[in-house]
DNA sequence: ATGCCGTATTCTGTATACAGAGTACAATCT
DNA sequence: AGATTGTACTCTGTATACAGAATACGGCAT
């Protein structure tokens, strides 16, 4: 039996539209208010009305879009008082996941951190963003705890909308990546409530 | 303008058959690893194919059915390690909410503690369960962030399908209504650090 | 001129139809 | 007898068709 690389299966229409959609509205192509119609919606992106209806309920499940009954749906506004809440869950999630990763001494590659200053240094938001995604996304999977990863995987598609949008305006906070180090630090000594508790300081300061 | 109640808008053929599935499956009359056929549940249910099949899409999102390439979905298997790593991510979100309340001094109604107590010394287990999910679920309203009951409106699914095969074998701990009070006390007190510690041992011990 | 009602349009949700992918069984060859 | 390949069947996912609900606009009455 050679070794053949895995075939990726299933295409899934549904799923491509869903991610088309999420991607839209986080890069804010699709601007919050809008109105959604699945026949634009399905002709844009060449498919039939069907994936686009299921991508949709999917969507709104998770609070992307919002019912408009009668007119449809609409993309969910960016509400403040949203995003701090989305912040509340995310950092108890990520305390969790610092306190699970301690308890295993998780060592943190260096470079994820490395690679975060130079983006910060850089001016470069984008690669910010992504090295930020890349820290706690390790954590999360160093819990080993994989509902950890879900659950969050959702809210920093929100979070990711919000930060489109702020990141314009005021800078980065630059001692995220003192905190990030921090916060290895710990995890790797199997410090897990200081862990734990450097995790929910930083996800407030975030807010 | 006379007050007219409310009347419920669409009864949307997709979430009837969405909870109907859940139920089943809650319940155990679709048991753990049996395989689901769109069309004999469209056929049950007396609607078509399709509503069926987007409320499929939706439980495999939460993992109550997984995809069986080639042989549709099937029951998700109830699995020790998993129901440990809802029970931690559950607690989490239970002592976060525990806190919030706190600070705002939340009372909780005196009367579902004591039709717990009453459940439990009558040994009737749905009661017992439908007091602790109304102790949880008030605790949830009152820390304010709606995002936490949404998150743990669909642990507690996947716990009551875990807590009907638990139920049938060990007896529930006689202790969780003196936690309860403990923790409400905290609540009303204004002890924020405290109710969310209590709270999380709560979590621990009840996995 | 303004307010109200009726009609037409538009959009969603559900049902039916179709095509593709995978499995199971059976027949054939070694 | 066992293994392998070909064929038929089954089931899913997508497209098209249809019906119902809600809105927006235009006409009419006041």
């Amino acid at each position: 039996m050679s070794s053949l690389i895995q075939i990726e299966a299933a295409p899934d229409l549904v799923e491509k539209v869903w991610h088309a959609l999420l991607d839209a509205i986080c890069e804010g192509s699709l601007a919050p208010g809008e109105r959604i119609m699945q026949e634009d919606i399905a002709a844009q992106l060449a498919v039939s009305r069907q994936p686009v209806l299921q991508a949709l309920r999917l969507l709104k499940k998770d609070g992307f879009v919002l019912d408009a009954p009668g007119r449809g749906v609409l993309v969910a506004p960016l509400d403040v008082v949203q995003i701090e809440r989305i912040y509340q869950v995310r950092s108890t999630l990520d305390a969790l996941a610092a306190r699970l990763a301690a308890e295993q001494r998780y060592k943190l590659p260096a470079e994820i951190i490395s690679q975060g200053r130079q983006a910060l240094k850089a001016g470069q938001i984008k690669a910010m963003l992504e090295a930020d995604a890349r820290f706690h996304g390790a954590i999360y999977e160093a819990s080993g705890n994989p509902l950890i990863a879900q659950s969050a995987q959702l809210h920093w598609a929100h979070i990711r909308r919000a930060m489109g949008a702020v990141l314009q305006v005021a800078d980065m906070r630059s001692s995220i990546w003192d905190e990030h180090e921090a916060i290895a630090g710990a995890i790797a000594a199997g410090q897990a409530e200081r862990a734990q508790s450097l995790m929910r300081e930083h996800g407030q300061e975030a807010g």
